[in-house]
DNA sequence: GTAATATCAATATCGCGATATCGAATACTG
DNA sequence: CAGTATTCGATATCGCGATATTGATATTAC
């Protein structure tokens, strides 16, 4: 089986864990094991290890750490990284104000206080009505609104730093669309998006659909 | 019950059947039916009227068309939009650079030929790279690279009208990231990502656990 | 070499949403 | 008023992912 079915959530899972190894192999880490993924992304051990078991071409052996770049291969082979698909784009001048609209942020009943740029070179400046201000501003604005919701929008490994600076600012709702999953303490909620996981099946899709045409 | 326990999928779909009757009641109509709803969404009329059932303070009456207003009311209760929440975000530059590295558009293996912007006033310009075109060069430019891929970003119902144009463009399979639910004839793929309804049980989730505290 | 520990696989069970089916209530038609 | 066509609710069943449990294998410690 070169490329298994899996589902939506597996999917998710499997995107954290390359995330995950992609930063263990940057730190020069060449073996790690299910246990230590499952401690690290605080997912159950089965879970993982079912997940993992479940791409693997060779049975993993009792006991022993996997090659962190070979899995990283086999993710890359089973999320369909390796495959190119040409597409085109409909996107509504820039995507700040799908962002804003599109999610119906309005209608929902979220109210978008302020916003902050952690690469904020420029003085402050709108979008849509929305004041963007550099990071720095975030924990005096939270504590004097004693706003208690976050979203977070980054798109890179940064997020788990954008989290713990709102859990510093006293946030206890936090929403995040980087396709990283975070923690925090004890009563902190966290609600994990990934979108990145959605755009992979959709492809998974268009790749098995298309090969046979 | 005021707020019943509802479940992603549910919720989901509830939105769409939001959308869907304020389309009806913009047009001046004042009572439909599950089963209209579930021709119009192409959703089966078992699972319209259990989702409807769900969230009914009464029972419907069979053979009896409901009042729109009223259930958009009830909608809304139920989705949490008459519950403000105030929140901070934190975002990068603008949000068309989370589009593009956010989604993890290039590792997972899609490659943006152009972006189209349906308001377009000015001149040609570039994203990240990506080209931005009005809307009037897509179908060219699909069938002359042969492509068969699309993602919609739209934030209103014209989705469904960009949808249309890139069926007539050639596209076979698209990614749409708009509120809407959308439909195409027979031999295309569309997958309906509802982004809002994962901000939607966000948001329900912060309201119930705050409102004791 | 034996015991203890760590890692993994396989199986069974649970839970929940989707689906199908049946039956009941209402409106329409002639 | 009788018959038919809609619309709806309720129940039962199915399917699948999540969870728990058990057993097996390999490494380490002594």
């Amino acid at each position: 089986m070169e490329y298994p079915k899996l589902n939506i959530q597996t999917l998710n899972r499997l995107s954290y864990y390359h995330i995950f190894l992609t930063e263990l192999a940057s730190k020069g880490d060449t073996h790690t094991t299910a246990t230590a993924i499952a401690d690290a992304l605080r997912i159950k051990e089965v879970v993982v290890r079912k997940d993992l078991s479940s791409i693997r071409t060779e049975k993993g052996r009792p006991n022993t750490s996997f090659e962190i770049k070979a899995m990283l291969c086999r993710l890359e082979e089973c999320l369909g990284f390796k495959n190119t698909t040409e597409a085109v784009l409909i996107t509504s001048a820039v995507f700040a104000r799908s962002l804003i609209s599109g999610l119906n942020i309005e209608s929902t009943g979220m109210k978008i206080a302020a916003a902050f740029d952690p690469d904020m070179r420029s003085a402050d400046y709108e979008i849509d009505g929305i004041s963007v201000l550099p990071l720095e501003k975030l924990s005096n604005l939270c504590s004097r609104l004693h706003i208690k919701v976050g979203v977070i929008c980054v798109p890179d490994l940064s997020a788990q730093a954008m989290c713990e600076l709102m859990v510093a600012s006293g946030i206890k709702f936090i929403l995040n669309y980087s396709p990283c999953l975070i923690t925090a303490p004890e009563g902190i909620y966290i609600q994990n998006e990934n979108l990145s996981a959605h755009l992979i099946s959709f492809l998974q899709y268009v790749h098995n659909t298309t090969e046979n045409m």
